[in-house]
RNA sequence: GCCGAUGUGGCUCAGUGGUAGAGCAGCGCACUCGUAAUGCGCAGGUCGCCGGUUCGAAUCCGGCCAUCGGCUCCA
């Protein structure tokens, strides 16, 4: 039995020790290893983040934090965010300040200042923050009732933090962190110290509302990030530096893949080299469709309001959608594809030995998307969905749920992306009775479960008419985007009276399933292209062999070499212009062509060509047909 | 939509009140060359658009358009 002045803490070890009561957590970690005691930055004390300075007084178990725990990196950028809010009131008194959380690669603060932030005030606040990290100023928690924290900020002028303060229930006692002059609304935990900062980088300055809110006021917003070694700084911003490098709109640009134009904003030009991106995506999917049962459709872009009126949209969805007027009468330019395939679907009669029926679409839908949130192909106001809704009896749910995730693992496969799945469920401005909407969440958890798949829940993030399964996948820079997606929806069929008949000869209700492997063939090829950094694969390269003649010599040969190919579906380009062969190499690398072929005297003389591949170099010689035989199993196999 | 920044030849960028520049790409000529840049020459821009100030505007002012970074990961 522990003593009464004992307490008995557990570590994430399993060990468990004995310290005399009112030992602080910085004593613990002071016990456990030197370099703990240097790297400490805060602790969980069951499952509490709080400081280093907390005491022990009951049994507990304790995780102590450093930079190496995602909790710990809070802690620290989360004090990096109080140390330039310090520096930016030392600079520009009279700031207010709003709110200054972590984020996931750093952390921000939003001022309200009397003049917007430039970049220059960047580099004085860099500057002002290093002499507050060299003072070494020590994070001091204190702790204020209600009336108290009211009364110090108002007088203060610090509107926003009293904005706060009122929200928080009535008898919650409030902590404030001081460092040095300055005091903040928080409840922490922090850094023992401000000494404990190394490396700290400003990011940018850009406007956002108060709370998110376009109805409030619009602040300044500095995002930053800090870490506790150089290097790793160093190797953040070489990853920015990667990302900008690879950004699908620079690369778009140089490949001459795609254009987006003044005349049409959020409007994708496809140029021919885009365009072979676009067709092989979508032979590729059509081919596995079809293999999987699919039928393909394509419906009309343009349709009658009363249609949109019907499906709801037009009171669910009218903020995003483009009119037009035909012969005096409204019509809508489609902004989903699903009404369409249910005009197809209620063409005609439905038994249930039809059932399910699989439709593809790859639908040209339009969306009016703000103006400040078009991003390259990733956010655009048209843009083409690889749909499908299948359609189908009750007993079939979870059978077809699980061949669509089965389709989205295969697909992502093909391409070397990992993924991670959520599930979306009721959102407020949802159509339909709740019970339909349990119905429907439970039949995608269960799909999920029966293969095994672990998955994320997103509370109220559902379509208007039913709940979804997301598929996040990541790129090789860790970054994650949401593509493919599965709806459950018992709400269409019921608007539009869709029926099957039954083995009983009755009509009955089918269930429909909304789902998109790629999401949008745009942002698609967006993602592709930073994720290979615009070096495709061969199935996939707009161009794939580029045939170099080092002298106009074998201008003859070269031209059959390319005849050859062409003949053989390889899509292949001449290089006969009059410039040496580094030249050349140097202009195909750069467009990223996965093979060079070099014909020359020798390889004229022996009927062969020099084969050099975009990331090995010089493969030497060989002849035509092994390189077309090993080229072709390269792209059939769609190695990436 | 809102805040801030930016807009100069196909691309990247210089030029802050006095006759529009460079590199790359393009075209021509010479060289006929073996795995990431041969040399010389030529052509190419109503400086995003509209208006204003001025003897004079890429440059200063106003409006518009477009692009870029953002617009709750909540003390």
């Amino acid at each position: 039995m522990a003593d009464i002045n004992e307490v008995r803490v557990s570590l994430p070890d399993g060990s468990v020790r004995e310290y005399p009561a009112g030992t602080s957590l910085w004593e613990v970690a002071g016990s456990i290893s030197p370099r703990l005691t240097r790297e400490a930055l805060a602790a969980m004390v069951d499952d509490r983040a709080v400081d280093l300075s907390y005491t022990l007084n009951r049994d507990s178990s304790v995780r102590i934090l450093t930079f190496a725990d995602e909790e710990g990196r809070r802690v620290y950028r989360h004090s990096t965010a109080h140390v330039m809010a310090q520096a930016v009131q030392r600079l520009f008194p009279g700031v207010k300040l709003a709110i200054g959380p972590a984020i996931t690669d750093g952390f921000y603060y939003d001022f309200d200042p009397s003049e917007p932030f430039t970049l220059d005030d960047l580099a004085a606040i860099e500057n002002e923050m290093e002499k507050i990290v060299k003072a070494d100023l020590p994070f001091e928690r204190y702790e204020f009732s209600r009336p108290e924290a009211l009364a110090r900020f108002k007088e203060s002028g610090q509107d926003y933090k009293v904005e706060l303060i009122k929200e928080l229930p009535e008898d919650e006692v409030l902590s404030c962190y001081r460092q040095g002059d300055f005091l903040d609304l928080c409840t922490g935990p922090h850094m023992p110290s401000t000494g404990r900062l190394k490396a700290v980088k400003l990011l940018n300055v850009a406007g956002a509302y108060w709370r998110g809110d376009e109805k409030n006021r619009m602040l300044q917003r500095i995002y930053g990030t800090s870490f506790p070694k150089k290097s790793m700084l160093d190797e953040y911003l070489f990853r920015i530096a990667e990302a900008k490098r690879r950004d699908h709109r620079k690369l778009g640009t140089e490949l001459d893949l795609f254009s987006i134009q003044d005349e049409g904003p959020g409007f994708v030009f496809f140029h021919p080299k885009g365009m072979v991106l676009r067709n092989e995506l979508e032979k590729f999917w059509r081919e596995e469709h079809r293999k999987r049962g699919y039928q393909e459709i394509r419906t009309p872009i343009i349709l009658n309001r009363a249609l949109w009126e019907q499906s709801g949209h037009w009171e669910h969805y009218r903020d995003n959608m483009y009119f037009t007027k035909i012969d005096g009468i409204d019509y809508a330019v489609k902004p989903m594809n699903c009404p369409g395939s249910i005009l197809i679907y209620k063409s005609r009669l439905h038994s249930y030995r039809d059932l399910p029926v699989r439709m593809g679409e790859l639908g040209l839908v339009h969306r009016h998307e703000l103006s400040g949130v078009l991003h390259g192909l990733m956010r655009v106001r048209c843009f083409t969905q690889d749909d499908a809704h299948i359609f189908m009896l009750p007993s079939q749910i979870k059978e077809e749920i699980i061949g669509v995730i089965d389709l989205v693992d295969d697909f992502y496969r093909v391409f070397g992306f990992p993924y991670r799945v959520e599930l979306s469920t009721k959102p407020q401005k949802a159509m339909g009775a709740g019970h339909i909407w349990e119905l429907a969440t439970g039949a995608l958890q269960e799909a999920l479960e029966a293969r095994g798949l672990d998955y994320k829940v997103n509370e109220g993030d559902g379509a208007f008419y039913g709940p979804k399964i997301d598929f996040h996948l990541e790129d090789c820079l860790g970054r994650t985007w949401q593509c493919g997606t599965i709806q459950l929806d018992f709400l269409m069929p019921e608007k539009f009276d869709l029926n099957y008949v039954g083995e009983d000869g009755q009509k009955h209700r089918p269930v429909m399933l909304h789902r998109v492997v790629f999401g949008s063939m745009e942002r698609f090829i967006g993602i592709l292209t930073e994720h290979f950094a615009g070096a495709f694969p061969a199935w996939l390269a707009p161009v794939q062999v580029r045939v170099l003649p080092i002298t106009d010599r074998q201008g003859e040969y070269a031209r059959s070499v390319v005849d050859k190919l062409l003949d053989r579906g390889i899509r292949v380009e001449l290089d006969a212009r009059n410039e040496k062969i580094g030249y050349k190499i140097r202009e195909a690398q750069a467009r990223k062509i996965p093979y060079m072929l070099v014909t020359g005297d020798k390889e004229v003389q022996n009927g062969t060509v020099a084969v050099r591949r975009r990331a090995q170099g010089d493969l030497g010689p060989m002849p035509l047909d092994r390189f077309e035989e090993m080229l072709q199993e390269e792209i059939n196999k769609k190695v990436c």
